[in-house]
DNA sequence: GTCTATATGTAGATAGAC
DNA sequence: GTCTATCTACATATAGAC
């Protein structure tokens, strides 16, 4: 432990996540992976049982690195609508790659609602996360029915990127991320 | 021409067109269009050059299925609203196979822009007839920027899509609908 | 822990008999 | 037009040397 091989396995990881992201969970071969890392196929299986449990791995990272975003955007701010816009401009800030490849969490999501009833559950574990934290900003403005809001501002930002991405628009996302903060903006603190 | 050979052609078609939906394109194997239509793996090439083709019949299928539809909303009223909510209810009426599958275009072009860009470029072809009808009847209220609002319906319609379906949740579903509705009654006949 | 070699299955695609 | 047999490539996964 706390040696070379959980340098591998992190490796392992970071380049089977960016992977996912780009190519899909089921287009990205071990192969892909170990070329990227330099790390051969056979060895994948050391530290993985099967590709399932690369994706589990790979599911935990995204949900620790957006549990540290939502403690920066709780920092930020005492305003439950200053987090929120703090939230939205972290998100905003990989356009590019929203413009290419779509949103990570609901790509993968969708990618894997067609597959075995595992990977989905696991897959929305991130969605969860994101959800609950919005949750807690609505109930803080003073919104009764705050996980209604919460599931509507993540649908709006997952349909952004998907529109977004499909059409390749750029000046589309700007627009609707622009529209989003000024909806937030517009919340009355009950 | 007009004999068994388009048969079995459009049989293969609406098999492929069901299993890109369940399945996914990728993982839709010919063995899987074969067990279904009974027509054997080896044939398919008599009709379709590669599966990319098939992909490419497919798309042209649901851009004709759903031009069929948008004829009905276009004749069910005069009124632009109610074309659209006719819309709604037509989209709306697959809410099972939107809760198990999401939405098959959304789906599929979040699929396919991890592939390469003729896929991803034909997948969006069922995109761009709704968003321009859409247009059409946001212009038809009066709206100067008919287009960005097909763009934002469009993009509602697909977060509640994918989020309905990535947290299998029912009554979000029922309830973004109707919301969804409600939004397009508001609209001011300019 | 790390690597090579390989097993096993299945994918898309082709050849050629009928 | 329809079908079987097969090719080639590559997927996940395993075995076992070092």
């Amino acid at each position: 432990m706390g040696t070379k091989g959980d340098n591998n396995r992190t490796r392992i990881v970071e380049a089977a996540d960016r992977l996912f992201y780009q190519r899909g969970y089921n287009q990205t071969s071990f192969s892909d992976i170990a070329d990227i890392t330099g790390i051969p196929r056979g060895n994948f299986y050391y530290y993985f049982k099967t590709k399932d449990d690369i994706l589990a791995a790979v599911v935990d990272a995204r949900v620790a690195q957006y549990e540290e975003a939502l403690i920066n955007c709780d920092n930020a701010s005492d305003d439950p609508r200053e987090r929120l816009l703090t939230f939205i401009d972290i998100m905003a800030g990989s356009e590019k790659a929203v413009l290419d490849a779509g949103c990570p969490i609901g790509s993968l999501c969708t990618e894997l609602a067609k597959d075995s009833d595992e990977l989905q559950t696991k897959s929305r574990e991130v969605f969860e996360l994101l959800r609950d934290w919005m949750c807690q900003q609505f109930e803080a403005i003073g919104y009764a029915d705050a996980n209604d809001k919460a599931m509507d501002m993540l649908a709006r930002m997952q349909g952004v990127a998907l529109i977004a991405c499909a059409f390749k628009d750029n000046a589309y996302l700007h627009r609707s991320v622009a529209e989003l903060k000024s909806w937030v903006n517009s919340l009355a603190l009950n």
